[in-house]
DNA sequence: GATGAATGAGCCTTCATTCAT
DNA sequence: GATGAATGAAGGCTCATTCAT
């Protein structure tokens, strides 16, 4: 890579991460492009280099945020010596993306206000197809389901229901502490997660 | 009522309602103050005699929405003429709101994004507080769980876990269509629900 | 007329007075709005209450500006108090504007740069219907046209032919004195209209 | 020529040739130097190394385009088989003129916001000193005088006051058909010019 | 209370120009 | 000579807010 190269790297790096900061700090609607370029100590005229607008900007760091948060879950899990079942498995992921967000609230508030099924699905595709390299995650929600003994009807409605359920929960938790702690809340949402699995239970 | 006071009441509620079908059209970042009084028929210092910004009548439409909605379907329960038990209320209940709003998909996206479980016990009380007549939410909800044989482990846990979950869902559903319809969702949805409560139980 | 009415005409007049003299000093594409509010004495966000941008004002300009002059030659000529024929009507009509627009090059700038026989007639018409006050410009020179003892053809032809040639040698000789000055030109300028009314006059 | 030496003839005629294209298409005030150097397919700091800004090479472009029409109307009068008088030259000169310009509007348009007599020697006179092959344009005006019989007074003010007329009327009936087509006001000028040529005879 | 003209801070965006590679 | 990323001054425009009527 020459200096070139190496140096407009640098210079999106910067609009990325101050971006981020500031639109998890004040807000998408109270940052400016002004803010953006000023923290990231660029000229104005640069970020239009790189991004159409502040929506922009905001979709990819969405797409990037969210991939990332999901993969590092993965590989935790992965990672884990003792080998677990299923229903494990779903309580260590949603513990392990619990505890990330409940450390990095800005993060929580960045990708939950902006997160939905639909791009939810659409963000992960997009980054895996610019980058080989991130895990698939379809096949590892798979993966993770066939360790199941039991049959499940609509696996994707299933984690359709437990990812909603999960994200919108925990926003409140998290944030708000309303109407409990996550702390106190988690026991109550994996009881309420293991009653949604009984009722997707298929009869075998 | 005086005459003055009449046309008082009347340029409010102008203003309450374009304020609310443009924040439901064009958002509530595109819509702007000058829009509001334009469509509502006054003048633009008017608008100042009654908010303070644009994020004042937004609270207060988002306040007085949710309440309507709930009340609606309480008293579409009370007036049910068979009785039912308290599961049976509850799909009444969920499902009543949930066709509510699927009819009414420019409501369920303003509530839906600028709800949360603290803004929603706000938005009860601080109607309740100002309009005496509106129901009492609590209230309709202890009652109703009453009706129930079994015994369920914090109540407000459980609402708070069914109300995330239905919130989260439905709006993905019905706005979206993700992943599936509104319609092939509430079975499942139901199921669910049961299932919850079934890990809400506590041993007698 | 109300203090505020009186107060919103007052601008505006300086708006329009201040956006010509800057236009015909540093033209069109270096004038900024900026410019024009500022020496105005207006604030910025006035303007946009008037104009919707910088070619609005000028449009608007033009049609002023071009109804004014013609008018005033015309009033010009019906205060002459020997009676003239044709010919010599139509001469001193050129030459008291020509003077006129000797005596203001700015205006001469201004009104040739923008101006052509569609907008010529626009601009009549548009501030005629405006201003009912206004000399209508058609019937003032048909009336003109029959003091004239011959018949021409293709009246409408022939006053186009006279304005374009006048217009644009006036312009270069004016304002470059290129090839001579006007004074030198026009006796030149007369006897070539006349060559061209000649070549008009239709037999008997 | 060398390679190099030839490469640098290319970039420059496609940064004339793009400039030309985006000027007659958009505008100058619209036309942006990236624009031109994008179409031109070359980097955007070459194009100062050939012009300095906008506004150079359009005047270059004018002194280029204007020089090349004039000497296609000559060269063709030259290649007219059968000699022509005086009248039917100037007659012939114009008809080709306008015939090319009214079949190249964009042309027609570049030319005539930018001709002025004074430009138009200057025109000339640069582009015959640049490129010496170049016909010389004065000394062909007067070698089609020199056929005539008559006499004319003041032959400079006589080019002037045709050029002026021909090239005022011709923008307004080629690009708007105002008052009326090219084709119906030929004849109409044709007689116009002949009117002023009468007008310029001198008393043998 | 109601009005709406006026304000002006501050946003977004463009683009001519430079200069290290 | 050629490049094109970076610059930042400058322009256009919006809109919440005020205040004299």
């Amino acid at each position: 890579m020459g200096k070139a190269e190496e140096n407009k790297k640098t210079k999106q790096n910067a609009l990325y991460s101050t971006a981020f900061h500031l639109f998890t700090t004040k807000g998408l609607a109270k940052t400016t492009i002004s803010d953006i370029v000023e923290s990231a100590g660029v000229a104005k005229g640069t970020f239009y280099l790189y991004f159409k607008d502040k929506y922009d900007i905001r979709n990819k760091l969405i797409a990037h945020k969210t991939a990332e948060l999901f993969n590092r879950a993965f590989q935790a899990l992965q990672s884990q010596k003792k080998s677990m079942g299923f229903e494990e498995s779903l309580d260590f992921l949603i513990d392990y993306i619990l505890d990330l967000l409940s450390h990095d609230k800005p993060l929580l508030i960045f990708i939950s206000k902006n997160l939905s099924w639909g791009v939810f699905r659409g963000a992960l595709s997009e980054v895996t197809g610019e980058d080989t390299a991130s895990l698939d995650f379809e096949q590892s929600y798979l993966g993770v389901l066939m360790l199941s003994e039991k049959q499940y009807r609509d696996p994707e409605l299933l984690l359709f229901t437990i990812l909603e359920l999960v994200g919108a929960t925990c926003h409140s938790c998290i944030l708000y502490g309303q109407p409990v702690s996550i702390e106190e809340y988690k026991p109550v949402l994996h009881r309420s997660i293991h009653g949604i699995l009984k009722s997707f239970e298929s009869a075998e």
